[in-house]
DNA sequence: TTGTATGCGTTATCAA
DNA sequence: TTGATAACGCATACAA
């Protein structure tokens, strides 16, 4: 036999029901387990199948059934997604999830062309996929709004859009912890490196550090409230104008881990010692805050439970074909402390 | 209108062929761009489509042409695997590749049911795939050779299996550059903690550092050898078990990051120092080791784009349904040189 | 238990 | 040429 085994003959049910000498629907029948069925029939065709090693086709399985088995999860366009803690978690999750339900995953990204070419409207109206999970999209993404009214089950995880149904984790309350832990320390003027204004986790917890602020009677300023984009550097920049000022902050809540850790690159440039000139605590709980030295102080937030509770939701919405709506999930949450975060000086 | 849009219609060619006043095949004509449909036919088809917003249903289409424009990737079953930095590279790689061809992405994972019930086996005989690529599979994934003679494409992704189409990296060249570079600092006693007998990168990199002791006549003893199997933990006791030799290792390489990062916990228990004491060098260049302190010597190995030239090399057999055999690409390698590997003392 | 219609799009064949 | 008709791909549901 020659290496190309691609032409290998695939079975279809006609085959196989006549090598049983029955009909096709006889075959079905068998398949499906039907109690309509001569067991004898059955087991005669059964056989069969089981040696010649019979499927039958997803394809047209679908077809008839009228859905595709597929669910879609849309990740945001950003280099290397799937390494970043936070979205690999909510995938992992969600894939456990999906394959417990037997459905297929398939993951897109959302690039500009992909929002702008209305892909995931196209991909549902292809039938490619029954419902759409999506994680980390923007508040302007509105092609989502767009996909839910064409009658695809949208899914956000950990956002907020229009009255999509989402499952987020409690963000306010966990800046609020955040801050209110570093005020049990001694420090009354605690700096923030909030995030894209877009996000909806990053406007969460910068909510939640102004109530925080306001309701423990904490210094309140301009000063205090840097920008930052997530990642690195931005968390660098951030805290080199937060500490450019006169009077410094004693203590910085960053709204995720990676700008934490920018943040630390500056302190210690500055010549600074975390904690005890700055404490700084950071959000997500990442992988890298057990490694960084010293480890980081952050707020724990189960992506990959978030992931599953998402999806779990999801496919009871479509199953019942029910309503979209908001649903907001408190997840608990975990304070995980470290030399980050020590006493006022 | 109710809450629930899942009802919404979805046009068929039927009707669009209705609101056109022409028959269904004429409408396929102007879908699929043909030279022989009358300009202005097309032309008020294609109108009745866009206004609609018709898509062919990819299920439908699949059914005919005989594929189902799905390619599916393999991942072995390891707790959250995705946020592994070696399989989330990959993973990007291949997913670039698979949508720029115009294909969507499933992802499975290697349960030891999935394995064992042949699932693989299930998901192309029911064309819910047209091929696979699998990363991280051991040499003992026998389950891989009958998908292949079942006549499905399969791809290893930096592993080796029978004679299966492979690309890998030039894995024992990285480990034998990685000792060459220790013995170069003065170096004579390198120890090595190695990985599972079950995966080719592991095993690859234990030969080539085995031939580089030999080559550069370096001391070679069992005492050297230590197994483990990629995690931290087990780099962990890895080490504990090479610094309890009376004449224990001047620097140690480790087939993967994580478990020198183990290592270095062993080493910093036992009170040595990096790397005057003891020098240590990883491979895979994990993000992890720019954040540990001090920072490790690593060999990077750009999994992104192994991904990739395995996804493209998939798509060439696809396309050609040419033929299996093994394929070795030597990519370039990058040594990362940090405080981790320093002189011997 | 089986014939037949159904789901949806493609393509070869045939007629205008 | 241009377009219509019918068969095909595969499994399933339902009436006979």
């Amino acid at each position: 036999m020659s290496t190309r085994d691609q032409g290998k003959k695939r079975y279809t049910i006609r085959d196989i029901a006549a090598m049983a000498g029955v009909s096709r629907s006889t075959v079905s029948l068998a398949l499906n387990d039907s109690p309509k069925i001569n067991p004898k029939t059955k087991a005669k065709v059964m056989e069969i199948i089981e040696r010649v090693g019979y499927r039958p086709s997803a394809i047209a399985r679908s077809l008839v059934r009228q859905r595709a088995g597929v669910i879609c999860v849309i990740l945001p366009q950003i280099g290397h997604v799937v390494s970043d803690f936070y979205f690999s978690e909510s995938l992992s999750g969600i894939l456990d999830v999906v394959t417990a339900h037997g459905y297929h995953l398939v993951v897109e990204m959302a690039t500009p062309e992909f929002k702008s070419g209305k892909k995931a409207l196209a991909l549902y109206r292809q039938r490619v996929m029954d419902a759409v999970l999506c994680v980390g999209n923007l508040t302007t993404d509105t092609y989502l709004i767009e996909l839910a009214e064409a009658g695809c089950p949208v899914i956000l995880v950990n956002s907020v859009l229009g009255n999509l149904p989402a499952v987020i984790g409690a963000n306010r309350q966990a800046a609020y912890r955040a801050v209110e832990h570093l005020a049990r320390l001694g420090h009354t003027r605690i700096g923030h490196i909030r995030g894209s204004e877009f996000v909806t986790t990053a406007i969460h917890r910068t909510e939640g550090y102004l109530q925080a602020v306001e309701d423990l009677g904490l210094e309140m300023s301009d000063e205090l409230l840097a920008q930052g984009y997530f990642d690195r550097e931005s968390g660098y920049m951030a805290t080199k104008w937060l500490l450019s000022h006169s009077r410094r902050p004693t203590a910085i809540y960053s709204v995720n881990d990676m700008m934490a850790i920018g943040a630390m690159d500056a302190i210690q440039e500055a010549g600074l010692r975390i904690p005890q000139d700055i404490a700084l605590f950071g959000g997500d709980d990442i992988l890298l805050t057990q490694y960084v030295s010293p480890k980081l102080s952050t707020i724990r937030q189960n992506m990959y439970l978030i992931g599953q509770l998402a999806c779990e939701r999801m496919f009871r919405i479509l199953e019942s074909g029910a309503a979209t709506g908001l649903e907001e999930v408190e997840l608990e949450l975990v304070i995980r402390e470290s030399c980050g975060a020590k006493h006022a000086s």
